[in-house]
DNA sequence: TTGCTTGCAAAGGATTTGCAACATG
DNA sequence: CATGTTGCAAATCCTTTGCAAGCAA
């Protein structure tokens, strides 16, 4: 856990370097907070954890470290369809897509090598060759199945 | 075509009805131009089409109507991930996934059923009963593959 | 010192909404 | 005529940007 923060956080510092960045309290402080946070975040939601270690914090800075660590290739944007940028981890962590409840919001990472191959033959098929792609189920978990049946009329 | 056309006019028509909503020649108009474009549709673009027609139309009407033609099932909003929403004629078309190329933004409506199978399986394997689900495959198209590799350095 | 970064507030793009005037049934 | 509908502009939401002041190297 604490090597694999810590070998993120080394990337981002040679990222740093190499772009003659500079080293500031406050990316520290959002790189921290972001790679404690396990599930996707949104940039407002971390902006609220940041401002409780340190209020002077802007939620523009927030937005800028978000665009940074994608370029750096530790984040990654996902967009699950209302408009509201979620950002996840990217360094070390698997591809994967999501699964959605439509009721509480809850969400599981799903990943099926079987449609991965399938999408790559329908691409090909077209004559497109795949870059990436994005998939999202959306269903109702086992919970808001069960309150949707008792409050049906 | 027409046919199919004046099926949706009619559903839209007892849609109104049911409603208590009215029949005015706005309506009539944005619905016409909607579906006579086969192709999805964002309410930018579409209003840009409307108003070479009646230039009196403002673009909150176009927005309204395609809220209301969602509600009447004969439209689905799509987000292809970059905050615009765009829209399709629902009624009488097959589901169907998207493959995009992020040269030249060309899309192809795909669908392989083995694929739906198997997303169905991940979701109740989670305790998931599926709703529905969106996917896109991002990629190059043929032209585009050809021009990034000329254009290479 | 140089010039990248910051926080602020204003601007931005897409979409929604309040409202008075206007049509439809 | 009552009420749903319209066009306009202002408001909204999320995000980006301009700028002067602040800080890292």
């Amino acid at each position: 856990m604490v090597n694999s923060m810590d070998a993120e956080k080394k990337i981002f510092k040679k990222y740093l370097v190499k772009h003659e960045m500079r080293h500031t309290p406050q990316r520290d402080l959002i790189l921290d907070i972001f790679l404690k946070h396990e599930e996707h975040i949104t940039a407002e939601e971390l902006y609220e954890i940041v401002k409780k270690k340190d209020s002077s914090i802007g939620q523009a800075t927030v937005y800028r470290m978000l665009k940074l660590l994608c370029d750096a290739d530790l984040a990654m944007e996902f967009d699950f369809g209302d408009c509201v940028t979620r950002y996840e981890h990217k360094f070390n962590h698997l591809h994967h897509d999501h699964l959605i409840c439509r009721g509480c919001g809850k969400t599981v990472e799903v990943f099926d090598s079987a449609i991965e191959e399938l999408q790559n033959n329908i691409a090909k098929r077209h004559g497109y060759e795949l870059t990436d792609h994005k998939m999202y189920l959306y269903g109702f978990c086992d919970k808001c199945k069960k309150n949707r049946l008792h409050s049906q009329k």
